[in-house]
DNA sequence: CTTTTTTATTTGGTATGCCAAATATTTAGA
DNA sequence: TCTAAATATTTGGCATACCAAATAAAAAAG
């Protein structure tokens, strides 16, 4: 008997969630599959799991959806997740681009408690370390008004709020060029050709292609 | 595939090195089993593949003893446990008889750093919230020079330092008869009949069973 | 030393979560 | 509409970590 029946649950419910977000046409077991880095046949399986246990629920189109029990606990999974990133970085100093995969398992870790400890300890952050909104204990999640930063205009003035792709390497590029939460920007030049952008930071001027703009959200200043 | 490895051989390691600990003549399957909850036929599945890793052997009477290596595993995992009940205890304001089974499960998220990012985060405690000794990050443990409550003498002063019994159940009890870690007591009558003790703190007077005697480490004030 | 009891080991099974390959089925392009 | 490509599903398997029951071996008791 595997101790751990939350853990894979948990990562699937949380994936869909974040799949869903995107309003793809028609989320099917390949994306999430893909997400997950699962052969399909392993998803079918647990989506038809979870459909039993009333966490997901097939639309007339076939597509998959979660329930509104399953998307409670999605938020719930992603509360603890940004929870846990905050305390590993404002209290134990990692890097903001050093926690996720920590984070991956922390998430997991069940308690009475626990989560609301934790985030009281925090005193009640209400953004994680990449700029994410923290859902309350009910899981509820405020719906936070960014742009990407490839829809910028020329001349304008923003701030970097967060960004859409969270793997290491983009996290670590954005590190790199000393891009993160709360960064204050002004678009000097948007490239037709290529659809980067040149942007300006402080004294800093730097060139951005399209596929990382797609990836920062960002508000006008 | 599994994805924890670690969880399942962590907690094979910890229980052998604690009954190793209390010098058993002959540890054996039957007694990891029990302490475990499984079954001897599991039990010796697991030994033999802790053995093929070298991180258990078998001895000439065939009794099971760590390695070295085996050892050193073991107490970085009694060390993150009880590093985390510190955290439990003093940031998030648990009580020291809550945070056991807590600790059992983030005592096994691995990560390169973390320990030490929270070993320094809380100060570097010597001991956890029960009395017993952190392992340092080379797995060295402090001897705790304690004697049982049991074999204590009449008319003396003691500090309570730590326990036997981890269980819920024990600690429970302590924390509603108020003994914990640092409690002065005196020793006022030795009941012969029963090896029941009578004890004076403050100007609390009790009795304590034999059993209850047994499982409560002190030291001679 | 023989019998009984305890302990160790073998054997055949279970559940979870995963995969690859074969076979539908659906969808979309021509 | 027909067909090719994409997607879904089935099937048979694997690994880990468990268990129960049967049997073998060792230890203790007499
Ligand atoms: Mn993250
Ligand atoms: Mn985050
Ligand atoms: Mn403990
Ligand atoms: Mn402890």
């Amino acid at each position: 008997m595997s101790h751990f029946p939350n853990h894979s649950e948990e990562n699937y419910l949380k994936v869909i969630f974040k799949l869903q977000q995107k309003k793809l046409r028609k989320l099917n077991n390949i994306a999430i599959a893909n997400a997950l880095d699962l052969n399909p046949a392993t998803v079918l399986e647990m989506v038809r799991k979870l459909v039993k246990k009333n966490l997901l629920e097939l639309k007339e189109d076939k597509s998959i959806q979660l329930t509104e029990k399953g998307k409670k606990k999605a938020l719930l999974t992603i509360r603890r997740h940004r929870l846990w990133e905050v305390f590993l970085v404002n209290k134990l100093q990692y890097k903001w681009n050093e926690v996720h995969d920590l984070a991956e398992q922390l998430e997991h870790i069940e308690a009475k408690d626990l989560t609301d400890r934790l985030e009281t300890f925090l005193g009640h952050p209400v953004y994680d370390p990449h700029g994410d909104p923290i859902p309350d204990k009910n899981g509820k999640i405020k719906a936070h008004e960014t742009i990407a930063l490839s829809s910028a205009i020329k001349g304008k003035h923003y701030i970097v709020k967060s960004f859409a792709d969270t793997s290491d390497v983009f996290l670590d590029y954005l590190s790199q060029q000393e891009i993160k939460p709360g960064l204050k920007i002004k678009i000097v030049q948007l490239h037709e050709f290529d659809q980067s952008l040149e942007i300006l930071s402080g004294k800093k001027q730097f060139q951005l292609s399209q596929k990382v703009a797609l990836n920062i959200f960002i508000q006008p200043l």
